[in-house]
DNA sequence: GTGTACCGGTACTGGACCGTATCGGTACAC
DNA sequence: GTGTACCGATACGGTCCAGTACCGGTACAC
């Protein structure tokens, strides 16, 4: 909706080109993010960005109109899912494949949640863009993942802890840093899933 | 340290006698707390805080340095023991109740985590001060139920959920906002802790 | 070659806010 | 009654930043 960089170089619409290339763009994309992470969303600053991408502020503004649009436009181009692809026919290993994984990716994203953890209370679009880049589709690979072990007949369909699981992954990955001073790791997951999940969920 | 409001009216020592009450110290400190609960750490101001409680910037200034000792003196002046006298005698029973008073307290709390979750990464004072108001002792109550519980021989010593469970309540606590968009209420953490968090004890 | 449209750089406006200074008023001590 | 010291109000200096305006340079189309 902000970009058109997505078309081919063949849509010659008449319409606005921006030079700004793909590759460009997400610079833009990394530098606003990884400064919001560093410093919280309030102080990143448009001139930053600008600073650390060696463009000026004006090329940011023609793009997008605001700073939050701006950062939502980063946020959605972000997107990916961390779990995708995890499938291994047996949801005590997926579970403990999703936990190495979510170690990789914790302390960045942790971060980057964190600081926009607040922002997001205020500005609708934002917080569309942030659940629909780093939330929702992390629950969805968890549910599906789930929904595999309980059709393979591993859990019972309706078992009550199911409700719970992604709120303990996610729970346990966030409060970490505050409750030991380290981000979360792939091994402390781990052994998490095996200590705790598992046996809520009645494995192993 | 920053108010020596605390001693009894006749310790008279010929010195800096502040005109503010505890009562009125208070008053600032439900403020400040309140407004970074709603705005966000940066975005409170201490002209806001004056203006809402009736004082002047001058008042602040003449108590507390700056605006982040200022916070920090409101934390620690607010801090409390959420699951103190919880001892039923049942580990089970201790848990359910815990969660129960974790929930009446849920939103307010984790909203002011959440807002000073980024500050506190650049301010030490800060940090301190949030950890000992509002993690800590919650921590410390959490884990001498469990000590109690394993005392009693309800779970065994070593068990390796033990090392999680903090982790888990408060992980659950603090993400139900952005996965489910409400805060978590007594209900939902009751039963929570009887579908998750005793199953992984080997309890119930 | 000429036009067009976007680029980067810079300067500017307008507003917000931190922290300080100043001032008149007032409660309390003696 | 007089002094003292804190109170609230207000104004101010300095800084920072969002967003706009303008400019010269340049790549690309035709």
């Amino acid at each position: 909706m902000t970009s058109q960089a997505a078309d081919g170089p063949e849509t010659v619409v008449a319409s606005r080109r921006s030079k700004i290339t793909p590759e460009r763009e997400r610079e833009f994309f990394d530098a606003v993010l990884e400064q919001i992470r560093e410093c919280g969303y309030d102080s990143v600053t448009m001139e930053g960005v600008a600073a650390s991408t060696r463009c000026s502020k004006s090329t940011l503004y023609r793009q997008w109109k605001t700073k939050p649009q701006f950062v939502a436009a980063a946020l959605r181009a972000s997107r990916r899912v961390r779990f995708a692809g995890i499938d291994t026919g047996s949801l005590a290993e997926d579970l403990r494949q999703a936990a190495r994984a979510a170690g990789d990716w914790s302390g960045k994203d942790t971060r980057l949640l964190q600081a926009l953890g607040h922002a997001v209370t205020s500005d609708q679009e934002l917080a569309r863009a942030l659940r629909e880049a780093l939330v929702d589709p992390e629950i969805a690979a968890l549910e599906e993942m789930l929904a595999r072990g309980v059709a393979r007949g591993e859990v019972r369909a309706g078992h009550p802890a199911l409700e719970y699981i992604p709120a303990m992954m996610f729970g346990v990955l966030r409060v970490r840093p505050v409750l030991n001073g380290q981000y979360a790791d792939a091994d402390y997951l781990v052994r998490f899933v095996e200590s705790a999940v598992l046996p809520a969920l009645g494995l192993r």
